[in-house]
DNA sequence: CGATCGCTTCGGCCGTGCGCGAAGCGTCCG
DNA sequence: CGGACGCTTCGCGCACGGCCGAAGCGATCG
């Protein structure tokens, strides 16, 4: 009953062209202003706006402001894969679904964004560092709580040395893949660091996909109180929101 | 492009409250009337007429009269799909949904229905002997045409044994997975006996399901004049459309 | 600290399309 | 062959919602 009257407002915010187009335009993962999606929509920015209200109101995007602007991305990867779905029933899929499709199945369970972790095991690092307090995101930068610099002391990591020079220490990343944040900065590549030498990861041989180990989920498990599966696999975000 | 403007019609469709609830009354795989859908969809018949001819017209349901009666269903499992998707967007996903993920994809792929092959193998057969012209589907019956009868007595298929007694010889049946017809009655029977006694198919141990050999794959392509591949897994529907 | 910029809110116009009652057409039954 | 039944088409009323111009708000920059 309830999911009957969300799945008609889902329905009815989709089946609006400009609203379509608005999504369509982020679906290869990027976060736009509202003016450049005004555009991409081909309607006025007054109307863009009342667009993006509702499609932030259904959770079909989600929005970051940084400074004057007010960044929108999708919302998360089942959004994209609504969108691919609806695509391939309208006909032919669309070249662009075809990309996202090929996505590397090992590469979105889990690998490496430079020098920190990313894919689903990252963001789901980050979302339990972040649902423990230890780690906290604001606008377009992220900080490390009290609890949280006694969490990462007490695993080994030097974090005077991770904050050290001109580097950013902690920092929210776009995932690609899952689009939603994971964490980068010199926090990020500590803890990948960490994770690496304790055996928990290995890297794949020519690829930035990472495996983790049956130790590794084990300890990561219970490091982040979540579910061992759910650090690859899984939809922590439900539970999480 | 065009893309673009199919999708959008796609989405407008889906987005009405009543058309929606049609689309749901349907996901249990039945077929039903223009009346029995007016009822569950809460409007008049009139109305339902005109919902139910724009789901024509998108290919989103399909009909198929009988008499004076006119039966609507999903068009197919990838229109089931994407109502799932919409479903697990809009929030927690109904028990209905639940139902149809957990099917079994060894009875998905290939099955015995009774006597006959369903499943997607049971679908691919019927599509491509239909396609060369074997067979033809009129309203709820079909028929072996002169080129179906060569075609049959050439496997060995006694059709005069077949079509014996009071059972029907030739008959769409609707696979409850895939939504779209099978073939049912005696020439059914008479052809999955032969695929079992040419060791093409071997019948699971505690289930319905069969597993379709090498051998088999290779001579039921080289038969119906398919891809292999398609035969358990593909989407030959596409092509033939 | 005023100017510029990005975005949202407000107000009003207008078109699309949903809704139903009544009538028309084809099918089945007694 | 007439009546019942199922479905569709026609016609019209009505309301919801998209659309934009103008104004308001907050933030940034010189």
């Amino acid at each position: 009953m309830t999911s009957e009257a969300d799945l008609a407002w889902i329905a009815s915010v989709v089946g609006d062209p400009a609203r379509l187009r608005i999504l369509l335009s982020l679906m290869d993962g990027r976060a736009r202003t509202a003016k450049e999606l005004a555009f991409l929509a081909r309607i006025a920015a007054p109307t863009a706006s009342g667009h993006l209200a509702k499609l932030l109101d259904s959770r079909l995007v989600a929005v970051e402001p940084q400074g004057r602007h007010r960044y929108f991305r999708i919302a998360s990867p089942l959004v994209a894969q609504m969108v691919e779905t609806m695509s391939a029933v309208a006909g032919d899929a669309s070249p662009g679904d075809r990309r996202l499709r090929r996505i590397d199945p090992a590469l979105a369970a889990a690998r490496t964004c430079y020098d920190h972790l990313a894919g689903r095991l990252g963001v789901a690092i980050a979302d339990a560092l972040q649902a423990r307090g230890h780690v906290a995101f604001g606008d377009g930068s992220g900080e490390v709580t009290a609890s949280g610099r006694a969490f990462f002391a007490a695993l080994g990591l030097d974090l005077a040395e991770a904050g050290h020079g001109r580097r950013v220490f902690c920092k929210p990343c776009l995932d690609w893949t899952e689009r939603r944040h994971h964490i980068a900065g010199g926090l990020g590549a500590a803890f990948c660091g960490h994770c690496l030498s304790a055996g928990w990861i290995r890297r794949h041989r020519d690829s930035r996909a990472v495996e983790v180990s049956p130790e590794g989920r084990v300890a990561l498990a219970e490091l982040l109180g979540v579910d061992g599966q759910a650090l690859t696999s899984g939809w922590p975000e439900r539970a999480a929101a």
